[in-house]
RNA sequence: GCGGACGUGGCGGAACUGGUAGACGCAACGGACUUAAAAUCCGUUGGGCGAAAGCCCGUGUGGGUUCGAGUCCCACCGCCCGCACCA
């Protein structure tokens, strides 16, 4: 028996689909079309393990298209723009371009390695003028059809470094490299406006144009799109306070208006124009309005940071409370950028204005009462009432229910002539400025005398000018320094001018991309006619990290590229999306916090597990501190110090060291086990911490290389480790033990195939035995095309897996061939042709997971051509009928015995053998049988008392 | 803080619309083969009690609805993702 060698058998399959330029999609508009596409790789430096579980995914979804007739469309290309490139040319001195295309270069490799389906002819890097000329072009019009717009907006500054920071790069609100604490800076940047289209992007996550997505990402645009209705009214200045100079009142925004006689102040955000003048002539106010102005851009951090605020010397007058004034605040939790950036605080109803209100000692009147409560007793503590309720302490609202009486307080706003019902979008405009070198150029021109021109078509690309790899070790965008490139006569006027520094942020690289796979053109973005085929994307598969950036943004795209006559037919660019989860791996921490390579930790010998049990246990009992050489264990075993460990450091298990860093709190320490430990007793044994499942990440030393696994196992036994057990869409942990058994199912196949040299060949599958011979096998056969065929459809690869597994497991143990009715076969025949049946199935069915196995597998039973293009089995109904179900019996809802019953038994017939059944009966004895409950197929439930 | 998921044996997970909890894989243990090991093959494996038949407990925690709850409802705990300049 040959043993089978994916080191000979890949590299040989992988070369076969190449010379026959298998994978290669032509445009046939005779075929149905499946466009299947993954999001495509950043290109980091090395593909990683998650890497190879997303494009295995794609790749059996491209490869049971394909067997089932489409004409699969399974792009491939990179997403080469960003910062990683310009972080790495200041770390090692490289040009971004050149680290950026030699990454491109090593991971193309490795991707091949994996024996993907891909047609690699329509490769692309977003960072080659041939691709970012066209979206250059795209922005060009963008801007014409009034899609474009400059306006001011903030940026995190590092005053040290003097250079605009990325929001990943602001940590506990200092910038990475300097330390220095961010400032919040105004700049004039290039927007692109969203939210022209956001009653459409909301509209179609609902009726019906985007079925194919998962509820949850739905749900999650549709509250980042966030439309409300509310109410945008004015709070007159109240009659004691002297208004200042072009102000006449407050103008806020709320979406709940029924709460306004709850309303106990007023609070503007720091960067509203009425703090501004009062701060300029208030140094105390100032400062506090600078101080959350340090508080760094991101939302995350201004809704964490401690709710605080400062009273500006005016109150407002309530409009519906005779004689009643409020406060008014610049608080830090107000967003400018959300309705007018004012709002009144109504503390009984809202948890954040109820923990300013408390800090300021401010009234708290409840106005909503929840249903069951008394008006008298009802009263509001530390937590807000956001729920439903009937409004009372409200004078013509009292009485209404919540809904009723934002209607009628709306009126009434309405009448006075104070405000009026308004619609507020939580979605902010696309920002897409970025003050950085590695990007697409924005094509426009500053100009002294015409201002701001765009850059003629006729002179795209504006390509990003060479720069010297030096120039990125000097912070800033290294654009504004290089004056050849930068000084360019205006394109109006032929003055001096300057270009556009700003590149656009990579998500516009992004927003397109899938339509350029699909249907490039030398002297365009897209060809409209080979889009109308392609378009749109029927399976996207991504990480839900882009659950609501990437995928809007895209959507925004697609219909800004209908508007300017770029695209003409779809709707929506992934008509199915799928969000698939991390592969997480182990990864180890030594006592001073560092993370350390799996290589270098290793299991503690049984010697050294004694020697720690013989001497640190036992003091470690006595309650008394150890000090080992290296290492100190700690007083106490107990449930709640385990417990603070695994919240503080998120360990299991770990052991304390007499240095470092976390010598401080000796008290967060304990011991259970040496798990793993490094280096070598007697005295540098250093046990390590075991976090199960980090995400894997170079720093943290526990990225899993593909290459080195496809080295020991192949990439068959990659995909399909990386496809089984967890569910797609939930995070994977790698395992070394995991692939070992993908690497044995590999084998297990091999081993069943090998025999059966030229099977395939010696029968006629059209004309199947018409006997009973060997009916078992076949069943098992048809019910697994049956239940592959379903997972896959549904992505349930693990599932799949599995029942491949029960396939195989069948197989071997098939029974000697029988007839139906118990008769021996009639003759080998029937045997041998429901084996070859089975050992045909196998191999299409394995062929989306472990296509170079497969391949071989069905070249060695005498197949024709290759698998890959080998039609995709069906199942028989007639084999996949059962002709008994065993069914659970309960008897007051507790199992108790198991009946078999014809599949087609009735009622009565189910019941009596249920009754019959010697278990149930000695359940039922003495008691009186009050119901009996069948649910065919399923199980019987006997209630009895 | 806000929004969205998730939580089932030693581990990854399965369980359709509320209907036999633990499919399938990993690990572990026992056995076969072998001078031996690896590989392979066969078997056992949620916990407890029991010689066995069988009984009791069991899906993060506490409550509820139901003939019946991993699944539905309420509250809580834990963990993961996103929060607009990481991609």
């Amino acid at each position: 028996m040959s043993r089978y060698n994916p080191k000979e058998v890949e590299p040989k399959w992988r070369a076969a689909w190449e010379k026959a330029d298998a994978f290669r999609t032509r445009d046939d508009p005779s075929r149905p079309k499946y466009y299947v596409l993954e999001m495509f790789p950043y290109p980091s430096g090395k593909i990683h393990i998650g890497h190879v579980r997303n494009y295995a995914m794609g790749d059996v979804v491209a490869r049971y298209k394909r067997a089932r007739g489409y004409n699969v469309l399974h792009p491939m290309g990179w997403d080469a723009f960003g910062l990683p490139a310009e972080n790495a040319a200041m770390q090692t001195g490289r040009h971004p371009r050149d680290w950026t295309l030699a990454n491109i270069e090593a991971m193309r490799t490795q991707l091949k390695q994996m024996g993907l389906s891909i047609d690699w002819s329509r490769e692309f890097a977003t960072c080659e003028p041939g691709y970012y000329r066209h979206q250059q072009k795209l922005f060009l019009d963008f801007w014409k059809a009034g899609f474009v717009e400059r306006r001011e907006s903030y940026v995190n500054w590092d005053p040290v470094d003097m250079t605009v920071l990325a929001n990943e790069q602001v940590i506990d609100g200092r910038g990475w490299r300097s330390g220095a604490p961010v400032e919040r800076r105004k700049l004039a940047q290039w927007f692109f406006r969203i939210t022209d289209k956001a009653e459409d992007l909301l509209a179609a996550l609902d009726d019906g144009r985007l079925d194919g997505w998962p509820e949850n990402v739905r749900t999650m645009q549709r509250n980042w799109i966030g439309k409300s209705k509310g109410l945008r009214m004015t709070f007159p200045f109240a009659p004691e306070t002297t208004a200042p100079e072009g102000f006449d009142g407050v103008e806020v925004y709320t979406t709940r208006p029924d709460t306004l006689f709850g309303a106990s102040f007023v609070a503007v955000a720091p960067d509203h124009p009425l703090a501004a003048r009062f701060a300029a002539s208030d140094p105390a106010l100032a400062d506090f309005v600078a101080e959350c102005q340090r508080t760094g851009t991101s939302e995350e951090a201004i809704e964490k940071a401690e709710k605080k605020g400062k009273a500006l010397p005016v109150r407002v007058a309530h409009p519906l409370m005779e004689g009643r004034t409020l406060p008014v605040f610049v608080a830090n939790f107000i967003l400018m950028g959300y309705g007018a950036g004012a709002i009144f605080g109504c503390p009984a109803h809202d948890q954040r204005d109820l923990d300013f209100a408390r800090k300021y000692g401010l009234e708290v009147t409840p106005v909503v009462l929840p249903p069951g409560e008394d008006p008298k007793t009802f009263r509001i503590e530390t937590e807000a009432y956001t729920g439903p309720g009937t409004i009372f302490n409200s004078d013509f609202l009292n009485g209404l229910s919540v809904e009723d009486a934002i209607e009628a307080a709306v009126a009434k706003i309405e009448k006075m002539g104070l405000g009026e019902g308004a619609t507020v979008w939580r979605l902010r405009d696309w920002g897409v400025s970025r003050q950085r070198y590695w990007g697409c150029p924005i094509p426009a021109i500053h100009c002294e005398k015409c201002g701001v021109v765009p850059v003629p078509e006729k002179d795209l690309p504006v390509e990003l000018p060479e720069v010297d790899a030096k120039e990125f070790e000097t912070p800033g965008n290294p654009l504004e320094r290089a004056a050849d490139w930068l000084n360019v006569p205006c394109p109006d006027c032929g003055g001096p001018a300057r270009r556009e520094t700003d590149t656009m942020d990579t998500f516009v690289d992004s927003a397109w991309y899938f339509a350029r796979f699909a249907a490039a053109r030398e002297d365009a973005p897209v060809d409209k006619a080979k889009a109308d085929y392609w378009l749109p994307v029927d399976q996207y598969i991504g990480g839900v990290e882009h659950a609501i950036l990437h995928l809007l943004y895209a959507r925004w795209f697609t219909r800004a590229m209908k508007e300017t006559g770029h695209l003409s037919k779809v709707e929506e660019p992934f008509a199915r999306l799928f969000t698939q989860g991390m592969v997480t791996h182990a990864a180890y921490k030594d006592l001073h916090g560092q993370w350390v390579a799996q290589e270098d930790v290793r299991e503690p010998t049984p010697d050294e597990k004694a020697r720690f049990e013989r001497e640190i246990v036992p003091l470690w009992k006595a309650g008394r501190y150890v000090d080992f050489p290296g290492l100190f264990q700690l007083p106490a075993e107990n449930e709640e110090l385990r417990a603070t460990l695994k919240t503080k450091f998120g360990v299991d298990g770990f052991i304390g060291a007499a240095s470092g860093p976390f010598h401080a709190e000796p008290e967060n320490w304990l011991c259970t086990e040496v798990n793993r430990v490094i280096g070598q007793l007697p005295s540098g044994v250093i046990p390590v911490a075991v976090f199960p499942n980090e995400k894997m990440s170079k720093s943290k030393k526990n990225v899993v290389s593909p290459e080195s696994i496809a080295e020991t196992y192949g990439a068959d036994a990659a995909r399909w480790f990386m496809l089984s057990d967890s569910p797609p869409e939930r995070d994977v942990e790698w395992t070394d033990a995991g692939v070992a058994g993908a690497w044995r199912l590999v084998n297990r196949i091999w081993d069943i195939v090998e025999p059966a040299a030229g099977a395939l060949k010696a029968h006629d599958f059209s004309k199947p035995p018409q006997t009973d011979d060997s009916i078992e096998l076949r069943r098992l056969t048809h019910r697994a095309i049956a239940g592959v065929t379903e997972d896959i459809e549904h992505f349930r690869f693990n599932k799949a897996i599995a029942r491949i597994y029960e396939f195989l497991n069948g197989l071997k143990k098939a029974p000697p061939a029988k007839r139906a009715d118990g008769a021996p076969a009639n003759g080998p025949r029937a045997e041998a042709y429901a084996q070859a049946e089975a050992l045909s199935v196998l191999a299409r069915l394995i062929a989306p997971f472990t296509p170079h196995l497969a391949e071989e597998c069905w070249a060695h039973l005498g197949g024709e051509g290759f698998v890959c293009d080998a039609p995709w089995p069906e199942a028989d109904p007639a084999l996949l009928a059962q002709e008994t179900v065993a069914l659970g019996v309960q008897v007051n809802g507790k199992r108790r015995a198991e009946i078999v019953v014809p599949a087609d038994a009735d009622r009565q017939a189910v019941e009596a053998a249920a009754l019959a059944d010697e278990a149930v009966r000695r359940h039922v004895e003495g008691k009186t049988v009050r119901k009996i409950v069948v649910v065919p197929g399923r199980v019987v439930n006997i209630v009895a008392n």
